[in-house]
DNA sequence: CTGTTAGCGCCTTCAA
DNA sequence: TTGAAGGCGCTAACAG
């Protein structure tokens, strides 16, 4: 049978209290250097693990943080993910994290276990825009750090990237080239990145003196690449935009794609951009020039955010903080030329 | 404060071991419809939600099936992991997976919490071709089923795919489009399905009557992009191949990448097949024939075999399961061209 | 079918 | 600095 506590404090010829304080970073201090070294020699000798459960139930904190993921499958997760696991575990906390498949009852059943698993924190990638019982839902659970997407509105702690600068560095880059009708495929509004992007674009046209217009802007309701299809033949056929951003690299994937299918060239014919930089960003043709944000930081920041909630260093009312980003020049992007609408 | 099974009890009007039993799938039965009603009654009136951590020291289990993987990036581990966690979550169970960064000392530390944490299972998916102490490792921790990649010689309980047939389809197909100098980038020798497929290649060809060719094998070092062009590079400079075979999508991408630096074209002049069909394979130019795999299947069928060892169900003693492939045709094959090296 | 009685393995007061 | 005692919330025998 795996080694328990007492045995380790038999062997090492003391209380099992005192052997708890010997093996926890917090209370070590309380004992003295001696008995410390024996209690470690007698842990190591019998290869003892702690018993979380036991741990838990006896300290009231599970020591674990949850992090609730709409789509692992979304390639910005893993990186976010490692960054939140980097600093997690130095930290001596582990991480539960969940996949909803961006689905309300799926999250729920979720929130539920992660609740009954009474993690200490949460980090949530789901928050959906004007959703008003969502963050409650979660800070019902436990204190939550909104990452990459927010509620909006809602005044919690959370960490996202600064897509005002994104934008602004896409269309300088784009102005640069020559580009004045500048087109936009916007995602979905309930999602905050969306709105974020939009606004960046808006703003940064603006400050180059650019009209916006609203019809150089196609609002898709799904992210996914059909969309970013759908989205740019109407671009191509109805307007006389020389350039197409993507709300992200997927959406701009099918973009690409579409264009090919439509016969246009691109950089020749239409310049293109995505956004997130993803890894087959560089794979697909040409190469897509895009915005590259530091997913694994991101994941990291929040991480630490929850955690100085967790411990109490912070009170992180309404700590919000944004990551820089940094635009990737790779081959989708020319010189504008000037271009009539395909009908 | 949070509600207890004792809360529950009382508001029942019952004695918690009564609650208990009521509220437990297994134990139900042992109890009147009446009781049971009250107490699901109460426990709903008082949002009540068991600890796991008591729950877990009580009853000697943990109820979670530990996942262990290489690298949350891979696509494909996506719809595995959901595939797992339906089946486990029907069954009771949660998931707790790690991503090891494919680094031995993160999965050893990893491993340390899992074990700590007593998960009753492990599904690992970094096994290593001839390491002879790694099963021993995992199943040190917990009944172990090895998903996806297995350690070749161990003869514990394995899910992985078809990769014989999935060869063959690919060379059937590539026959049948007039190709007989095909060649393979083979992955690398420690990770099995390397050797899966070349094995599979190696069968299918002398199942057409063809002599594997050692020269038209490539083989990598390590999973990537980057790799996949340099042996691709070899392969069209040294020898008259008409058809290249990744490893993998992620390889094939590469492949695909350099033909075009190259300026040989695909499917024209050479003929291109991947393997996997993660989601972006039908995003390069051309879209890329490979074979699809069902990685949720695969996940799922893990999982169930677990849950059948733990359980007792089954002793799942070198129980291993094959699932089938698909060769999905998109637009990267054509019709052999006879050619020269191009040096 | 239900109540009683003991812990599960650990941490955390309190005293010494 | 260490030992003693109690309990975290739940399940699992065993009676009844």
């Amino acid at each position: 049978m795996r080694a328990r506590l007492a045995d380790v404090a038999k062997l090492a010829k003391v209380h099992p209290a005192t052997a708890s304080r010997a093996l926890n970073e917090r209370t070590r201090g309380l004992v003295s250097q001696e008995t410390l070294e024996r209690v470690t020699a007698a842990a190591q000798e019998l290869n003892y693990l702690p018993d979380t459960a036991a741990r838990s139930l006896a300290s009231a904190k599970s020591s674990t943080i949850g992090v609730v993921v709409g789509d692992l499958a979304v390639p910005l997760f893993a990186p976010m993910i490692r960054g939140i696991d980097d600093v997690a575990w130095a930290a001596g906390y582990s991480t539960l994290v969940v996949d909803t498949d961006n689905d309300r009852k799926r999250e729920l059943t979720h929130l539920r276990n992660l609740h009954a698993q009474r993690v200490d924190g949460l980090i949530v990638t789901t928050s959906i825009v004007g959703d008003p019982e969502g963050p409650e839902r979660f800070a019902n659970v436990a204190p939550t750090v909104s990452l990459l997407r927010v509620a909006e509105g809602s005044l919690g702690p959370e960490v996202v990237s600064n897509d005002d600068q994104g934008m602004r560095q896409i269309i300088n880059h784009l102005v640069e080239h020559g580009h004045s009708r500048i087109a936009l495929v916007a995602g979905p509004p309930q999602v905050s990145t969306s709105l974020a992007r939009l606004r960046g674009y808006r703003n940064a046209l603006c400050d180059r003196g650019l009209e916006p217009d609203q019809s150089l802007i196609a609002t898709i309701d799904h992210i996914d690449p059909d969309r970013g299809r759908e989205a740019a033949r109407r671009l191509v056929q109805d307007t006389d935009c020389t350039a197409i951003v993507g709300f992200n690299d997927l959406v701009t994937f099918g973009v690409l794609k579409e264009l090919r299918a439509l016969g246009v060239r691109c950089p020749d014919d239409i310049s293109v951009v995505g956004y997130s930089d993803v890894p087959t960003a560089d794979l697909v043709v040409p190469p897509l020039t895009t915005v590259s944000v530091d997913h694994y930081a991101m994941g990291a920041e929040a991480a630490r955010l929850l955690l100085d909630i967790i411990t109490g260093v912070s009170n992180g009312a309404s700590k919000a903080i944004q990551l820089p980003v940094r635009l990737v020049e790779r081959e989708s992007v020319g010189p504008a030329r000037p271009r009539t609408p395909l009908r």
